[in-house]
DNA sequence: GTCTATACCCCGATAGAC
DNA sequence: GTCTATCGGGGTATAGAC
């Protein structure tokens, strides 16, 4: 028999001020971003959102997978969102590396440490076999690196630079995530803040 | 209605040379490798490892939690292998990093772009959730960052900065491998090794 | 230790009234 | 669009013979 495993910090359920289909969207978002694709359950959305089963499926025909990606592409805008806010705070774009990433903790920290990249935890499980996810998830990537090279152009850094930089503020992010969920400990993103500072002063 | 879901390359078949509990636990650890702990069912791993169910619970009697905890840890041997091997073959520090990435993209374009990290998809789902399987996870990364460390130690690098290093380094190699698999791009992983080496060299 | 058979539950998805 | 009810299947786990 398996013992029962301890539901964390309940995901406050969605505002009935919100549409339907954007309840939906959201819960699950939410509860991808915690438990993944494979562990959320349609059932569980619709409680969660306070929508009938069968709204789930009037809004969604094509089922489970069709609104998984709706919700990874609902998770890009967010993290996209928290980032350019983040990165706004600083206007040198190393100290700004700093700034997203005390941003990014506080998030782990003030939800006991479950809520880390909204979408990595999906990508994984479904890279490979479920490509319209996928896909989704490559774009959302691609979205976050473009922020982040946005930010590097106001430097005199060289253009090829920049978009390698690019790639690895956001890959380093997202293991130094990664580690800080695992460890509970804000301890990776704040090393990663510092790292990612020096290599970009590195360049100039 | 679901579209199928395509199966891509087969795990092979676990040879019946070695012992029937030596089997489920490979065949588990590399069905978690690319579909994570929720999609990976204990029929499935029986199936694969040429094994009778009945045989999985026999080994296992507290069923799927206890034997993903062990598929874990094997896992982190196996990777602790592959990363030590790597590191090896190259006597500078930094050097070694670009041979650790050009390792981990063999490993992934050789698999289709499936055999990532073994353990993060899977540390990701139950994060939070199954505690055995988050503190087996934890334990490997820092089993993996002790041997980026040992490595960074035939440098004159403060014993602090190695520490730092060792996390951003195993982070940053997440991330990137992460990215890797989701673009089916080797670009990712080039680039990490290319600014790890770099970072480090600016350490000396 | 491995075999077959099965209990029990929850999953995704659907039907049809309203 | 939302309701209730349910189908078919697969999940984990178990029983008991051998």
């Amino acid at each position: 028999m398996n013992a029962a495993t301890p539901r964390a910090p309940a995901v406050r359920p969605e505002a009935a001020s919100l549409g339907t289909r954007e309840r939906i969207v959201r819960t699950t978002s939410r509860l991808m971003q915690r438990q993944g694709y494979e562990a959320t359950g349609i059932k569980q959305i619709s409680q969660q959102a306070n929508v009938a089963l069968s709204s789930v499926y009037h809004f969604f025909p094509s089922g489970k997978q069709e609104l998984a990606t709706e919700a990874v592409r609902h998770a890009d805008q967010e993290f996209a969102d928290i980032m350019r806010e983040a990165l706004a705070t600083e206007a040198d774009p190393a100290e700004a590396m700093i700034a997203v990433t005390q941003v990014l903790a506080e998030y782990l920290h003030n939800s006991d440490w479950l809520d880390g990249c909204p979408i990595t935890a999906t990508a994984l499980e479904t890279a490979g076999r479920i490509l319209d996810i996928q896909r989704a998830a490559a774009e959302a990537f691609e979205h976050w690196r473009a922020l982040v090279a946005e930010k590097l152009r106001h430097t005199d850094i060289a253009e090829d630079d920049i978009l390698d930089l690019a790639h690895t503020v956001i890959n380093t992010l997202e293991g130094a995530e990664l580690a800080a969920q695992v460890s509970k400990s804000a301890e990776p993103l704040e090393i990663a803040g510092r790292h990612l500072a020096r290599l970009i002063n590195s360049y100039r």
